[in-house]
RNA sequence: GCGGGAGUGGCGGAAUGGUAGACGCUCCGGACUUAGGAUCCGGUGGGGAUAUCCCCGUGGGGGUUCAAGUCCCCCCUCCCGCACCA
């Protein structure tokens, strides 16, 4: 008899696949389509964990759907631009492109030892030109939409990475990749017009729920930050220029003690030069700056001064003081807002620091306010007072009222503003796609002429030791003719942030040899993705960018949907216990000796066992996927990753959970083998199966019932970890029943047969490379790979007796086995003639009798 | 502060309003062994009676129901996200 030995199983079975080109697909409109996607790594070097959990997952869609029937898309790729590479460069003095590219060599060796099924003919890497080529076409197309367009900025600046950051990519004033403090710093950059779609971008989330996780879409919402309100125009006689603010409180507008404006506000600049008092403000300006860091620990108190400055209230025409103020913020709204400190808590607080005026317009129900013993600002609903003609109006009506009467004086105006900013795309780097655009002295900004592109990222450039992009100093990728005019231009040296190319590569994963972009027939029976698979670390950025070019790229006329993800599952982090010694820090688990002191110098030190993290390689808790496929293959790892949690929560990797997984596996092929040769040659036939003994009629029903749990987990709940513990049990059963099945017979070796194909069959989504050698130990000439998942039959399904459960008054006092299917009369006549049910019968009075067939009857008594 | 999610054995985790703890891990006992950290068998929420049982138990408190981990209300704790957004 043989055993398991997963190395030589697995290597068999991929290269048969590979062979045999199982996992290609084709454009096929006769078939119905799935389209599973797991967002592509960052070719850092190697897999870690957190990937192997993520393709895993994906990879057991894929492989369920297809033996569904459906013509699956499952492919990968790299997402291969990005600092990292610059920075490799920097330490080891590996090329960018020489590093990226031997790191997805080696990763994808990873990926294909852990044997997905991913149509690697579709593979391709970000930073191939033929990828970004239509990168740089579609931007050409958005700029002369007006879509992209270059503005000066404050933008984001991470001095360690030497480049411009999105907001998104700004984490508690950090840097999100290296975790530096980001500077602000004022610079031109070319930008995304993601604000036009807004709106539409907020709306379409509404589509999306039940299908992504209500976390997710929670989270864009707020990050595009709709909030309704006014624009209102206050004049500023001293300059004779009107001020606008905005607000969503419009019903307050007779409260205004005060107007502040961001220290940056244009205005403001005007009026401390008027009056002479420039370097108080940018002394000012440059102090917020810096506190905008402690705001994150709540530290920084509301400051500002007065402008020397008066404006015009619109409706009372009272004379309004001019602050400049550090909350606010000039990025959001106009820059400048109305306060009213005894409707807003922060208005109220530097009324208070500054002695400024509080005047209550709004009354609640219960208790009147007055400014005097106010500890802080009532921002609930109320009574309009000290309103003028607004006065004893609901303050919800006021809201329309005022504003609507602004609007008639043309002081004002109903104003919808997002939190949502345009898309820097510039970066300062040099491993990602240039922009295509060329600077010209006479012509100005040109876009590269289409049939010109790509504009190559050039590869012998020198990598500058001090980090800067060397394409600024690379005259030939520089120095370029205007396509415009013929004359001397100069191309622009910036490059795309990363995130332009994961916006669109799950479009191109579609026709990624396609001449054109995006080939219409394939992007039109392919997308957008029924599952895509990742983590939740991108739940704004990528996944907002994504759904934002897709829109994009159907106004452009590339596609035709709307949103590009159907379906979004977010899985969780792989975590693993900590170790800390107090000496040393976080140590290795080899380090920790029996009796929990530390080996590490001979330390001996009482080590700290820490609650489960995310593997990092810092807190010395990685496992090595390589290290694990070596020592239980990659079925094991699959199946114990599949198994240890449901998908979307994290998964605590346990060494003694892992040979579970494997002692698993090895039962399932020591128990298929010991048969297999018995049963290589014998066939079944349904009408084979009749006239089965008790047990093996039995036997026969937990096989089909284990396989419509397993279809109901696997494909309709992806509750991967459940549908595993079906089988589990149903092989624990099974292992029982047959020690009393006489297999003599022939017709119980027919059902072997039969109870042996479904459980591979089930099995191999999962755990495929062992479920293709048993298959074909047990005489099968196809691949399981390419077969279909099994059916049951309902009818076998059905249980023939049923434990009954007895209750009195909700209590359970016995159990009873009776025939399924019976109704209540004749189930009150078996369970009342029980002893034990009697007991709790006697001197009683029944006043109900509740009975749920095949299930409990509950006799209610007093 | 606002928003979202979650609290179930020693642990990871199961349970369309219908026997709480499936499955796995750990641990304990037994078998087979020169040996086992291999394999197989049995047990494993707590407490009590231990022949056959009984009581308690899903963060806490109320409620709805014949029946609540599950539905409703209040509270507590933890995790995550956002946070001077006017």
């Amino acid at each position: 008899m043989r055993t398991y030995e997963p190395s030589s199983i697995e290597r068999k079975w991929q290269s048969i696949w590979e062979k045999r080109g199982v996992f290609k697909v084709s454009t096929d409109p006769t078939k119905p389509k799935y389209y599973v996607l797991e967002m592509f790594p960052y070719p850092s070097g190697k897999i870690h964990m957190g990937h192997v959990r993520n393709y895993t997952l994906g990879d057991i869609v894929a492989r369920v759907k297809r033996m569904k029937g459906y013509n699956v898309l499952h492919p990968m790729g790299w997402d291969a631009f990005g600092l990292p590479a610059e920075n490799a460069a920097l330490k080891h003095g590996v090329h960018p492109a020489k590093w990226t590219h031997s790191n997805i060599e080696h990763m994808k060796a990873q990926l294909k030892k852990l044997g997905f099924s991913y149509d690697w003919e579709r593979e391709f890497a970000t930073c191939d030109p033929e990828y970004y080529r239509f990168e740089q076409r579609f931007f050409i197309e958005l700029y002369e939409r007006g879509l992209a367009y270059k503005k000066q900025s404050l933008v984001n600046w991470c001095e360690s990475c030497q480049t411009v950051l999105a907001n998104e990519q700004v984490e508690e004033g950090k840097c999100w990749r290296c975790g530096e403090v980001v500077t602000t710093k004022e610079m031109e950059g070319w930008f995304l017009r993601i604000t036009q779609y807004a709106e539409e971008l907020l709306e379409d989330l509404n589509k999306l729920a039940g299908f992504w996780p209500e976390k997710v879409l929670v989270m864009q919402r707020n990050w595009i930050g709709k909030s309704e309100g006014a624009e209102i125009e206050f004049f500023i006689p001293d300059l004779g220029k009107t001020l606008t603010v905005f607000t969503t409180r419009p019903d307050t507008l007779f409260g205004v003690t005060y107007l502040a404006l961001s220290p940056e506000h244009p205005l403001a600049v005007e009026i401390a030069h008027q009056k002479g008092f420039e370097n108080r403000l940018l002394d000012f300006r440059e102090k917020v700056r810096r506190e905008r860091k402690n705001i994150e620990e709540g530290l920084a108190e509301k400051e500002g001064f007065f402008l020397d400055t008066h404006a015009i209230h619109p409706l009372t025409k009272e004379a309004i003081p001019l602050y400049t103020a550090n909350f606010v913020l000039m990025e959001y709204g106009t820059g400048a807002i109305m306060c009213v400190p005894a409707h807003d808590q922060r208005d109220f607080e530097f009324a208070r620091k500054y002695g400024l005026p509080i005047k209550v317009v709004i009354q609640p129900q219960e208790e009147p306010l007055s400014p005097e013993t106010m500890e802080s600002a009532y921002e609930g609903p109320g009574l309009m007072v000290n309103s003028g003609e607004f006065t004893g109006l609901s303050n919800e009506d006021g809201k329309k009222g005022v504003t609507e009467k602004l609007s008639s004086l043309g002081l004002g105006r109903k104003k919808i503003t997002y939190r949502l900013r345009d898309w820097g795309v510039s970066r300062q780097r040099y491993w990602g796609c240039p922009i295509p655009m060329i600077y010209c002295e006479t012509c100005g900004v040109v876009p590269e002429k289409l049939e010109n592109l790509p504009v190559r990222l050039p590869l012998d450039a020198q990598i500058d030791p001090r980090g800067r992009s060397p394409l600024p100093e690379l005259r030939e990728f520089v120095d370029t003719t205007c396509p415009k005019c013929g004359g001397r231009g100069r191309r622009e040296t910036d490059t795309f942030d990363t995130f332009v190319e994961s916006s669109w590569y799950f479009a191109r994963f579609t026709c990624p040899h396609s001449p054109e972009p995006l080939n219409k027939e394939d992007v039109s029976y392919w997308l957008p993705v029924d599952q895509y698979i990742g983590g939740i670390e991108h739940a704004i950025l990528h996944l907002l960018y994504a759904r934002f070019f897709t829109k994009a790229l159907r106004d452009l006329g590339y596609l035709d949907l709307d949103e590009p993800f159907k379906r979004l599952l977010t899985q969780g982090m792989v975590i693993k216990e900590t170790y800390r010694c107090p000496r040393h820090g976080w140590i290795y688990p080899e380090e920790v000796s029996d009796d929990g002191s530390c080996l590490r110098d001979n330390c001996g030190e009482k080590v700290v066992i820490g609650k489960p993290e995310k593997m990092s390689k810092s807190k010395c808790n990685v496992v090595d996927p390589d290290v694990m496929i070596e020592k239980y293959g990659a079925d094991t790892v699959r199946l114990f990753i599949a198994f240890a949690a449901p998908p979307e929560k994290d998964l605590e990797w346990s060494d003694h959970g892992i040979e579970g997984a494997h002692r698993f596996l090895r039962r399932v092929y020591n128990l298929v083998e010991e048969y297999a040769d018995t049963l290589a040659n014998l066939e079944y036939r349904e009408e084979d199966l009749t006239g089965l003994s008790d047990s093996a009629r039995k036997l026969r029903r937990k096989l089909h019932q284990m396989i419509k749990k397993v279809h109901q987990d696997f494909e309709e709940r992806m509750h991967f970890n459940t549908g595993i513990a079906r089988i589990m049990e149903f092989l624990n059963y099974l292992q029982d029943s047959l020690k009393e099945m006489d297999l003599g017979e022939e017709k119980n070796l027919r059902l072997l047969k039969e109870v042996f194909e479904k459980l591979i069959l089930c099995l191999s989504p999962v755990c495929p490379h062992i479920c293709e050698e048993l298959w074909e130990r047990i005489g099968k000439k196809t691949l399981v790979a390419e077969e279909s998942f099994p059916d049951w039959i309902e009818e076998l399904t059905k249980e023939e007796v049923i434990n009954l459960v007895v209750q009195i008054n909700g209590k359970v006092r016995d159990q009873v086995e009776v025939p399924s299917g019976i109704g209540k009369e004749e189930a009150w006549e078996i369970v009342s003639g029980l002893p034990k049910i009697q007991k709790y019968l006697d001197n009683k009075t029944i006043k109900n009798v509740v009975f749920v067939q095949d299930r409990l009857i509950n006799i209610v008594v007093t």
